[in-house]
RNA sequence: GGGCUUGUAGCUCAGGUGGUUAGAGCGCUACACUGAUAAUGUAGAGGUCCGUGGUUCGAGUCCACGCAGGCCCA
C-alpha cells in the first residue's frame, strides 16, 4: 500500500501519535535550527503565571501566537520563541495565606519572611508539569526547555539594571499616592483589605455646600453679564469638610449641563449668583420659590429671614467645557502652594464628576483623593502641602490624623470625630472639627447649605474607625514626561484589531499618569535603592543599584568603614559568603538585611518596597536574556518583537509596561505587531467561573477531540478579538464537516492511488494545457486560495484564513472537482487523464495540508506525510519541496499567478449556479437525476456570458443529467426580457427625482426596451435614460419549466420521450445491479454475468437499447434476459415493475 | 460614572466605499444518491438586521440618543 488508508480516523489519537514523532525527531527544535542564518521573526512569550491550572482561555490565546510563529517559520523567518513563568505578585501570596492559614499580619510573626517567601517559591512553578503537558497537547510549540523565570537572580538583576537606567534619567522619583489608610493602625490597607465585609458601613457626616468665589476676568466674563454688583460663586459639595483646606482646584464635567442661578445665602442672606448642575438645581432649591429673573429682586426683597424657602432665579445656561479654566479664591487660606508648582485654584475638567448627587462640582484636594490626584496631575494642579522638620513636603493632616501647626485655627485636631477619645467626646462643649469648620464658613459667607448626610464610608477593619484616603509614600516612575513620545511610538504599532491600539490603548496613553511602582509586599521584586534615614539638615543620602557587582562594591564599601554595628557586619558578610557561593538570593528578606554606608558616614537600608509585577513582565525582553550582563548580540536582534498577542484585559498590563519600558529606555516600540483577543464565554456567553461551574476543562477537550479540531473551531468560529462563545458541539461540527470531508477526500485519493499504484509523479507532470478543463480550474482556484490565505495571515487575520481553507476544501475541492471527477478514477488504465486526475487532486491535498498547518499543525502533519512519505527518499535526492520530514519544514507556497483564470473560475460558478437551478426545476417535477432529459435552454443576452457557460455545458450536462444545453438569444424570438432600474447609476444622476424614474423604467414596453437596446438611450417621461441606467434580465420562455436567480435564467425541457424513458431505466437496472454486488461483496474489479427475468415490456426494450451501457458500467461480461430465472435470483421493487435478477461472479 | 467593544435566522457567523429580493454552516423538514457509504448531494421552511429618531430618492450599512451583554478603568 502507497498510501494509508483510515477508517473512523481517531483524531485525539492522531494527535497523540504525531506528537510522539515530533518529540521523538525534535521537531520543533529542527523548525528553528532549519533557518539557522534567515532573517528573524520575533515573538514575545507573556507570562503566564503557574500557580493556577490552565483553562480553555489560555488553549485560545497560545493558538493565535502559535499560528503566526508556524507561518512566518513556513515563510522563511526563524522564529525564536522563549517560554516564561510570571512568578512573583499577590495572586501568589494570597494562596500561600489561604494555604497556610495566615494572614499578612503573621508574616515575620508567627512566619518569617524567608519562610514565607520560600512557601511562595515553591507554590507558584507548582503546576509547571500540567501547563507543560497542555502546551504540548495542544501543539504550541515553544522553547519550555529554558524558559525565563521572573524570579531568578539574574531577571531580577537586568530588572534592576533597567531601574537603574531610569534612575539615571531622573525618571525614578519618590512622590505620593493616595491610598486608605488607617491613621489609628497607623498603616496603609489594601484594596481587599477593604473589601473584607463590614468594612463599610453608614455614617452620618456634616456636610457642606461651599461657595468658591469666582474671580472676574476673560474667562469668567460670561458668568458676570447680568451680576450687577453680586459675587459669583460656584458651589462644591463636600462629606470632608476637614478637606477643604486643601482644596486646590474644582472639578466639572464637560458635557454636563450647568446653570447659573441668582438667590440669597441662607446664612447670610446677601445676593449671591451660583453655578451649578442643572439637573441638581432642584437638590438645593425649591422649584416653588423659582421667580423669572426681572421680578427676583423684588422677590429678594420682599424674603424674611424667617421664611423656609428662599427665592431664586435662572440667570444662564452652559456646558462644563466652558467653566474650564475659571480662578477662584482660594476658600479657606492656611496654606499656599509653592508657585513653582503650578497653577491652582482653577476649574477643570475631570470624567468622574456626576449630576447623582452634589452640586456637578467636585471639590478637588490632590493629597486627599485618588481622582483628585490624577486629575490634578493630569491638569498641572499643585497640591496644598507643608514642610515638615526634614524639609520634606507633607499633607496638612500628619499620620495619626491630626491637623498640622500650620491650619492655625484647627491645629491639633482630629480630622474625624471618631479620633477622639469618647470621654472627650462626651464633653456637651465638644464639636467635631467638620461642624466647627462649618460654622466659620457660614459667617464668612462661604457655605451655601450645611446638613448631615447618610453615606457608607470604609472603616479599618483592625481599629473600627473610618479610615482616610491619604498620600503615602511610593515609587514612581515619570511617565508623563515621555508621554508624548510613547504616543508617538503607539501610532507605529499595528493592532489587530485597530480600535484597541487607537480606541483603548491610545486613550489610556493619552491620559498617562505617573507609574507607581510601590508594592508593600514580601514576595516580589526588591526595589534597588538604598537610603539613609532623614536627619535635619543632612543631605539624605541614595544610590540605585543596577547589577549584582555593583551591590557587593557597596556592601564590601560598608565593610570597610566602622559605621555598620556587628549585626549588620554578619548580615553583609553572610551576603557575600552566598555570593561566593553561587547560593545567594536576591528577595526579601536578603536584600532588606544589607547596609551600606554612604559616603560621608550614614547608614542606608534598602527602601522596603518591593516593585510592580507588571515591570518585571514589561522587562521580559531584556531579563529573559539576562540583558545586559549577557547575550547582547541575541538581544538585539531580537528586540524589538514582531508580533505578541495577549488578551485585551492585558492593555494597560503587559501591552502597556512593554510599551513604556522600551519608550523611556530604548525609544523604540517593544512590538511591531500585537493582536489583542477577546474572552473566551460559555455557550451561553457567561464568563467562565469556579463558582458556576461552567469552565471547560482544557485535557478533557483535547483528549476528545484532538487540538487540531478544537483549534480550528476556536480560530473559524469568530475572530480572535470578539468574545467566543464557547461550545463543545462546535468542535464536533468542524470535525465532522471540515476534517471529515477533507480525510474522505484523502481516502477517496488514497483508495484508487493504491489500487493503480500510483505514486506522485513529481518529475512529469502533465502540462497546463493538457489537463483537462476541471483541473485546470481546480488549480486555477487553489492558487486563488493561496493568494488570499496568504495575505489573511500577513494581515494577521485567522479567521479569515482558516474560512477560505475550510470553503475551499469543502465546496470547491470535494463537492464539485472530486464528485465531478469519480468517474476518472474508476477508469481502467492509468490513461493521462487518470494521471492528471491523481496528479492534481494530489496538489490540491499537499497544499492544503500547508495553507492549514499554522492553525491545525498535527492533522496538516499528519496528511502531509501520509501523501509524500512514499517520495521523500526521491525528493531528497533531486532536493525537491517535498525533501522535508514535517510540512512545518516546508517552504510557503507562493500563489502562481498564471495559473490563475478568472474567466475559467466564473464558468464554472455559473455551472455551480446553473446545476443547482436545474436540480431545483427536477425536484419541482419530480424528476430525479438518473432520468435523463434532452435539453435545457439558456437565454442569454451577451455573447461573453454564452462563451462562459459553453465552456462548461459538457459538465452541466452531466452534473444534472441533460442530452444538450442550447442557448437563445434575440434572434429566437421567444424571449421574454425584463428591465430593471440600476440604482446605483441612476443615483447620482436623478436623486430626488428616484422614485418616478424608476417607475417609469420599469414600465416600459417591449418596444421601448428594445429602441433602447438599438439607440443606446431613450426618453421616458421626461427623462433620458442610457443603457447603463438599466439592467436587462430574462425571466421567462414561454411554454417553458424555468427557474430564475438574478440576472440567470434556466428553462427546462421536461417531455420524456419513449427513449429517454428506456435509458432512465437502464439507469436504474444499473443502480439496482450496483447495489447487488455491493451486497454480496464483490471487489470492484470483480467481473459479473446477469440474468434478467424478461417479464416486461418496458425493462426489456430499456435493456436491448443500453445494453453496451449497463454492461459496462456493471462490469458485465455477459447480461442475458431469459424466462424462468431459477431460484437464487433476486426481486427488486422498480418504479413501475418488479425486477427479477441474478448476479454471480465470473 | 468613563473608555473600548458586541448586538443580523433557533444556534455560530458573513455582509469593501449606502442601491431596493440580507447570505452561509449547523439544527429542523422533505427528498435524492448508494463504487467517497458510520459518507454524500439537493431543496424547503425560518429574519421588527437590538430600539427610537435623523441624514438621504434610497439605511443592515452613515449620524445622534437609548437598551442589553462584555472587557478595562474609577
Amino acid at each position: 500500500m502507497i498510501y494509508k488508508e483510515y477508517k473512523n480516523l481517531d483524531y485525539a489519537r492522531l494527535a497523540d501519535e504525531v506528537l510522539d514523532h515530533w518529540k521523538r525527531t525534535h521537531a520543533f527544535e529542527q523548525s528553528v535550527s532549519l533557518r539557522e542564518g534567515k532573517p528573524t521573526f520575533t515573538f514575545y512569550e507573556g507570562p503566564p503565571s503557574a500557580n493556577g491550572m490552565p483553562g480553555i482561555h489560555h488553549v485560545m490565546a497560545r493558538t493565535i501566537k502559535d499560528i503566526f510563529c508556524r507561518y512566518k517559520t513556513l515563510q522563511g523567518f526563524q522564529v525564536d520563541r522563549k517560554g516564561g513563568w510570571d512568578t512573583h505578585g499577590l495572586p501568589i501570596e494570597l494562596q500561600v495565606e489561604k494555604e497556610l492559614g495566615i494572614t499578612k499580619d503573621d508574616i515575620g510573626k508567627t512566619i518569617s519572611v524567608e519562610e514565607y517567601n520560600q512557601k511562595c517559591r515553591e507554590t507558584v512553578m507548582r503546576f509547571t508539569d500540567r501547563w507543560n503537558d497542555l502546551t504540548e497537547k495542544m501543539g504550541y510549540w515553544v522553547d519550555l526547555e529554558h524558559p525565563y523565570v521572573t524570579y531568578e537572580n539574574n531577571y531580577i538583576e537586568s530588572v534592576w539594571s533597567l531601574l537603574k537606567k531610569l534612575y539615571d534619567k531622573g525618571l525614578l522619583y519618590k512622590g505620593y499616592t493616595i491610598q486608605p489608610f488607617s491613621p489609628k493602625a497607623g498603616t496603609g490597607l489594601s484594596s481587599h483589605e477593604l473589601n473584607m465585609p463590614g468594612t463599610y458601613r453608614d455614617v452620618r457626616d456634616t456636610t457642606i455646600v461651599a461657595q468658591f468665589k469666582v474671580k472676574p476676568n476673560g474667562k469668567s466674563g460670561f458668568l458676570f453679564f447680568d451680576s450687577q454688583d453680586a459675587d459669583v460663586y460656584i458651589l462644591a459639595w463636600t462629606t470632608t469638610p476637614w478637606t477643604l483646606p486643601a482644596n486646590s482646584a474644582l472639578t466639572v464635567g464637560a458635557n454636563i449641563d450647568y446653570v447659573l442661578v441668582k438667590t440669597l445665602n441662607p446664612y447670610t442672606h446677601r445676593i449671591v449668583h451660583v453655578v451649578l448642575a442643572k439637573n441638581l438645581v432642584g437638590r438645593w432649591l425649591s422649584e416653588k420659590a423659582k421667580v423669572e429673573p426681572e421680578k427676583s429682586l423684588a422677590a429678594f426683597e420682599a424674603y424674611l429671614p424667617t421664611d423656609k424657602v428662599i427665592p431664586w432665579s435662572l440667570v444662564s445656561e452652559f456646558k462644563g467645557q466652558h467653566l474650564e479654566g475659571i480662578e477662584y479664591e482660594q476658600l479657606m487660606p492656611y496654606v499656599q502652594p509653592a508657585p513653582s508648582e503650578g497653577k491652582p485654584f482653577r476649574v477643570i475638567l475631570g470624567d468622574f464628576v456626576t449630576t447623582e448627587d452634589g452640586t456637578g462640582v467636585v471639590h478637588t484636594s490632590p493629597t486627599f483623593g485618588a481622582d483628585d490626584f490624577r486629575v490634578s496631575q493630569q491638569n498641572g494642579i499643585p497640591a496644598i502641602m507643608v514642610k515638615d522638620e526634614t524639609g520634606k513636603d507633607v499633607p496638612i493632616v500628619d499620620r495619626h490624623g491630626q491637623f498640622v501647626a500650620e491650619i492655625t485655627d484647627y491645629a491639633g485636631r482630629y480630622v474625624k470625630e471618631e479620633y477622639y477619645s469618647d470621654e472627650e467626646r462626651a464633653d456637651p462643649e465638644f464639636k467635631p472639627t467638620d461642624v466647627l469648620i462649618a460654622i466659620q464658613l457660614k459667617e464668612e459667607n462661604k457655605a451655601f447649605r450645611v446638613e448631615k448626610y447618610e453615606h457608607p464610608y470604609p472603616h479599618c477593619w483592625r481599629t473600627d474607625k473610618p479610615i482616610l484616603y491619604y498620600p503615602l509614600d511610593s515609587w514612581f516612575i515619570k511617565t508623563t514626561a515621555v508621554k508624548d513620545r510613547l504616543v508617538e511610538l503607539n501610532k507605529t504599532i499595528n493592532w489587530q484589531p485597530e480600535s484597541t491600539g487607537t480606541g483603548r490603548f491610545g486613550n489610556w496613553l493619552e491620559n498617562l499618569v505617573d507609574w507607581n511602582l510601590s508594592r508593600s509586599r514580601f514576595w516580589g521584586t526588591p526595589l534597588p535603592i538604598w537610603r539613609s534615614e532623614p536627619t535635619p539638615g543632612v543631605q539624605q543620602a541614595e544610590v540605585c543599584i543596577g547589577s549584582v557587582e555593583e551591590l557587593c562594591g557597596y556592601v564590601w564599601e560598608a565593610l570597610a568603614s566602622d559605621v555598620l554595628t556587628d549585626e549588620q557586619r554578619a548580615k553583609n558578610e553572610a551576603f557575600l559568603a552566598a555570593h561566593a557561593a553561587g547560593t545567594f538570593d536576591l528577595h526579601r528578606p536578603y536584600s532588606d538585611e544589607i547596609y551600606f554606608v554612604s559616603e560621608d558616614g550614614q547608614l542606608m537600608q534598602r527602601e522596603p518596597d518591593l516593585i510592580d509585577v507588571w515591570f518585571d513582565s514589561g522587562a521580559m525582553p531584556y531579563a529573559q536574556w539576562h540583558y545586559p550582563f549577557e547575550n547582547q548580540e541575541v538581544f538585539e536582534r531580537s528586540f524589538p518583537a514582531d508580533f505578541i498577542s495577549e488578551g485585551v484585559d492585558q492593555t494597560r498590563g503587559w501591552f502597556f509596561t512593554l510599551h513604556a519600558i522600551a519608550g523611556m529606555l530604548f525609544d523604540s516600540v517593544a512590538f511591531k505587531n500585537v493582536v489583542s483577543t477577546g474572552l473566551v464565554l460559555d455557550k451561553n456567553g457567561n464568563k467562565m467561573s469556579k463558582r458556576l461551574g461552567n469552565g471547560i476543562d482544557p485535557f478533557d477537550t483535547l483528549g476528545t477531540y484532538g487540538a487540531d479540531a478544537t483549534r480550528w473551531y476556536m480560530i473559524t468560529n469568530a475572530e480572535p478579538w470578539d468574545n467566543l462563545k464557547f461550545n463543545i458541539d462546535g468542535i464536533a461540527e468542524v470535525q465532522r464537516r471540515f476534517f471529515g470531508t477533507l480525510t474522505n477526500t484523502y481516502n477517496f485519493f488514497a483508495l484508487y492511488a493504491n489500487l493503480d499504484g500510483y505514486t506522485i509523479e513529481q518529475f512529469d507532470r502533465i502540462p497546463r494545457e493538457q489537463l483537462p478543463e476541471l483541473d485546470r480550474w481546480i488549480l486555477s482556484k487553489l492558487n486563488t486560495l493561496i493568494k488570499e490565505v496568504t495575505e489573511q495571515f500577513d494581515g494577521y487575520n485567522p479567521t479569515k484564513a482558516g474560512r477560505l481553507v475550510q470553503d475551499f476544501v469543502n465546496d470547491q475541492l470535494s463537492n464539485w472537482y472530486v464528485r465531478l471527477c469519480r468517474r476518472r478514477f474508476w477508469a481502467g488504465e492509468l490513461s493521462t487523464d487518470k494521471r492528471a486526475a491523481y496528479q492534481t487532486l494530489q496538489h490540491c491535498l499537499a497544499a492544503v495540508a500547508q495553507l492549514m498547518s499554522p492553525i491545525a499543525p498535527f492533522y496538516a502533519d499528519w496528511l502531509y506525510q501520509n501523501l509524500t512519505e512514499r517520495v521523500r527518499e526521491e525528493s531528497i535526492a533531486e532536493n525537491t519541496p517535498f525533501k522535508h520530514e514535517s510540512v512545518h519544514f516546508t517552504d510557503w507556497a507562493t500563489a502562481d499567478e498564471s495559473w490563475i483564470d478568472t474567466d475559467l473560475e466564473t464558468s464554472m460558478a455559473l455551472a455551480q449556479q446553473i446545476s443547482s437551478m436545474v436540480h431545483g426545476l427536477r425536484k419541482g417535477h419530480k424528476l430525479k437525476v438518473r432520468q435523463p432529459l434532452s435539453r435545457l435552454l439558456i437565454p442569454v443576452l451577451t455573447p461573453d456570458t454564452r462563451r462562459q457557460i459553453e465552456h462548461v455545458a459538457p459538465i452541466i450536462q452531466s452534473e444534472v443529467n441533460v442530452k444538450a444545453v442550447e442557448f437563445v438569444d434575440d434572434a429566437s424570438g421567444i424571449l421574454t426580457k425584463k428591465v430593471k432600474p440600476n440604482f446605483k447609476a441612476l443615483g447620482p444622476k436623478f436623486g430626488k427625482q428616484m422614485k418616478d424614474v424608476a417607475a417609469a423604467i420599469t414600465g416600459m414596453n417591449g418596444d421601448q426596451l428594445a429602441d433602447l437596446e438599438r439607440t443606446q438611450q431613450i426618453e421616458l417621461a421626461g427623462f433620458t435614460i442610457t443603457l447603463a441606467d438599466v439592467e436587462i434580465l430574462t425571466e421567462d420562455i414561454p411554454g417553458w419549466v424555468v427557474a430564475a436567480d438574478g440576472p440567470l435564467t434556466v428553462a427546462l425541457d421536461v417531455n420524456v420521450t419513449d427513449e429517454l424513458r428506456r435509458e432512465g431505466i437502464a439507469r436504474d437496472v444499473v443502480n439496482r445491479i450496483q447495489n447487488l454486488r455491493k451486497d454480496q461483496q464483490f471487489e470492484v474489479t470483480d467481473k459479473i454475468r446477469i440474468e434478467l427475468e424478461r417479464n416486461n415490456d418496458l425493462l426489456t426494450a430499456a435493456v436491448e437499447a443500453n445494453k453496451a451501457y449497463i454492461q459496462q458500467e456493471v462490469q458485465a461480461v455477459q447480461l442475458d434476459l431469459v424466462t424462468g430465472l431459477n431460484g437464487s435470483a433476486v426481486d427488486i421493487e422498480m418504479d413501475e415493475f418488479v425486477l427479477k435478477v441474478k448476479i454471480e461472479r465470473v
